[in-house]
DNA sequence: ATCTTAGTAAACAGAG
DNA sequence: TCTCTGTTTACTAAGA
């Protein structure tokens, strides 16, 4: 017990690479990766540029099959794999990363087996047109090549960093229009991917800058190789694979949907085919390279997904985007995020991203009670929800489950109830909505950063964008609109409010009851009393609604539950 | 600077 | 004895 305790705290250390890394490295169940992958030092290997690369131009041949209505989708993936390769750009630069002169050119020469001529031209273009971008960055100092030798297939690698990929106004992007000679390199780097609108757009920095010179000098010196910017690109890359897997399983629920409502979209499967498409051509490789064994191998291709908009900045908070460290003021409780909306909408996200989830121990636990049926748990089978809706908590258990006993027993809200099953947990909601902090009053650089995130904003617009573009009408139904501008706008809007203002909505199964008291639950044995609360909150209680993901729970042994609906908590 | 809240760690006790 | 459950205390950190 000691020693679990003592591991899990020099695991769940910010300097330990491995709490940033371990989605990709997680190869075992239990999740105890000792980093034993070579991937502790945050390094990318040869075979992950290689992986990258064979992305970007799966994202090509695809693009070459799909509609218009897919290229944005495409489009801001692509941005995301900018981003990603930009960062291993930097680590190749800067001789972390040294990949061989005869690696790059594997992916690309079979590649070309696999595409059809226009294809590769335009790849080509798109590789000549890198190579004429970083000559020209050459002009101003700016070395991009580390191997002169590495030509062609070298340069492959690199093509999407330097590629101005920016989405037009109109969801339409620059890319298939590409006018890559030197003399318009100004226009190239003046649309870095990660400068815009004056500022730095890296995870996390706004730093201000005046002109891309400036721009670049500080990315250079803020964003070097670094334990840090190596930390943060991982993560990016790893949030890139779970939006693509999110928007997998959203695009085929939606299909789903509009096949039982027998609607009939304008190109049947056009969301999933190129996802499909490209997951075939490199799911072997991935396979190859330390994607953990329960972890949905993410499409290759596939665009901005609909949920992590939202909830982008939640999981990209400082502390649970790297999974480790306490995280105070989750914004569960700050920001009001819905969290039953927010499980709902990723919870497979969290099921499979080792990502600490943006609520309290205390929003958990009452979640996991409120949307049982009779909304009782047992301490066991709390644990059990835990594990079963979040990665995180597969591992550090010692943590986790001291701690969601500690809530339980400080917390007045969440009442033991002895019933024929032994001691249960109840919730009482007034206790709860006591202990709830004042509302927010919405410091707009605070929700502005919470919007914003990694840059999903734009995302979101262009998702919404394609949806339009593609003439879904179900751009307005309540449930994308939640998940896009809606949510965010909630967020913006509601506050605390946002108790009340879903307390009207059902779940699917209809159970839109209002959290029972706890003397609805046999005797009562025990009734904690809470130390002195603040009562300033006389804001009438809400009906409380639930939600259920049932999640399979890989490596755990505790039961396996019923599937059940969800609905609107908080 | 202070207070509140949350997360973590740990000690302890009781029950099975 | 061991494990699980539950309680309590202490400490730290973040945010107001």
């Amino acid at each position: 017990m000691m020693v679990e305790s003592a591991t899990e705290t020099i695991r769940t250390t910010p300097s330990n690479q491995n709490g940033v890394s371990s989605l990709s490295s997680q190869s075992d169940g239990g999740g105890r990766e000792g980093g034993s992958n070579g991937d502790t030092n945050g390094e990318i290997s040869p075979v992950d540029l290689l992986h990258l690369q064979q992305q970007q131009v799966c994202v090509c041949m695809c693009q070459q099959q799909l509609g218009n209505k897919q290229l944005a989708f495409q489009q801001q993936l692509i941005q995301m794999q900018q981003l990603q390769q930009q960062h291993i750009l930097n680590l190749q630069r800067q001789g972390l990363v040294n990949l061989q002169p005869g690696q790059g050119a594997v992916p690309i020469q079979s590649l070309q087996q696999a595409m059809c001529p226009t294809d590769l031209q335009q790849l080509w273009k798109d590789v000549a047109g890198i190579q004429s971008t970083e000559e020209a960055m050459k002009h101003e100092g700016l070395d991009l090549t580390t191997n002169s030798s590495n030509t062609t297939s070298y340069s492959a690698s690199k093509v999407s960093p330097q590629i101005p990929h920016h989405p037009l106004p109109n969801g339409q992007n620059s890319v298939h229009t590409p006018k890559r000679d030197s003399s318009n390199h100004e226009e190239h780097t003046a649309s870095h991917p990660l400068y815009g609108h004056g500022e730095c757009k890296w995870p996390g920095c706004e730093a201000l800058c005046e002109d891309m010179g400036q721009f670049i000098k500080h990315l250079n010196s803020e964003h070097a190789l670094d334990d840090r910017s190596t930390a943060q690109c991982r993560v990016q890359m790893q949030v890139v694979q779970q939006l693509e897997i999110q928007l997998a399983k959203e695009s085929e629920r939606l299909q789903a949907m509009m096949t039982h409502l027998h609607m009939r979209p304008s190109e049947p499967k056009s969301f999933n085919q190129p996802l499909n498409l490209a997951s075939s051509v490199s799911l072997s490789k991935r396979e190859s390279e330390g994607f953990p064994e329960g972890l949905p191998h993410p499409p290759t291709s596939a665009a901005t997904p609909i949920t992590p908009m939202r909830q982008g900045p939640s999981v990209i908070s400082s502390s649970s985007l790297h999974g480790v460290g306490p995280i105070r003021r989750r914004n569960s409780d700050k920001f009001c995020t819905p969290i039953a909306s927010e499980l709902a909408q990723n919870c497979e996200f969290y099921k499979n991203a080792d990502v600490r989830p943006p609520f309290t121990y205390a929003s958990l636990i009452r979640h996991a009670i409120l949307e049982t049926p009779d909304r009782q748990l047992t301490l066991n089978e709390i644990y059990n929800w835990f594990t079963r809706m979040f990665a995180y908590f597969r591992r550090n258990t010692a943590t986790w489950k001291n701690a969601v006993r500690h809530n339980l027993s400080l917390h007045k809200c969440f009442v033991r109830v002895e019933n024929v099953k032994g001691a249960v947990w109840t919730v009482d909601e007034v206790e709860y909505q006591k202990r709830r902090p004042p509302k927010m009053t919405g410091s707009p650089t605070l929700v502005k950063n919470m919007i914003s995130g990694l840059g999903f904003g734009s995302l979101n617009a262009s998702y919404q964008a394609a949806l339009a573009e593609s003439s879904l009408g179900l751009l307005n139904s309540p449930t994308l609109m939640n998940n896009s501008t809606g949510a965010s706008l909630n967020m913006l809007h509601v506050g605390h409010d946002d108790v009340s203002s879903t307390v009207e909505q059902v779940n699917s199964n209809g159970s839109c009851s209002p959290g029972l008291s706890p003397q609805q639950y046999g005797h009562q044995v025990h009734v904690k009393e809470e130390p002195a609360e603040m009562e300033e909150d006389s804001r009438p209680v809400s009906l409380m609604a639930s939600v259920t993901q049932n999640l399979s729970m890989p490596g755990d042994e505790r039961d396996m539950d019923e599937e059940l609906p969800t609905e609107e908590l908080e």
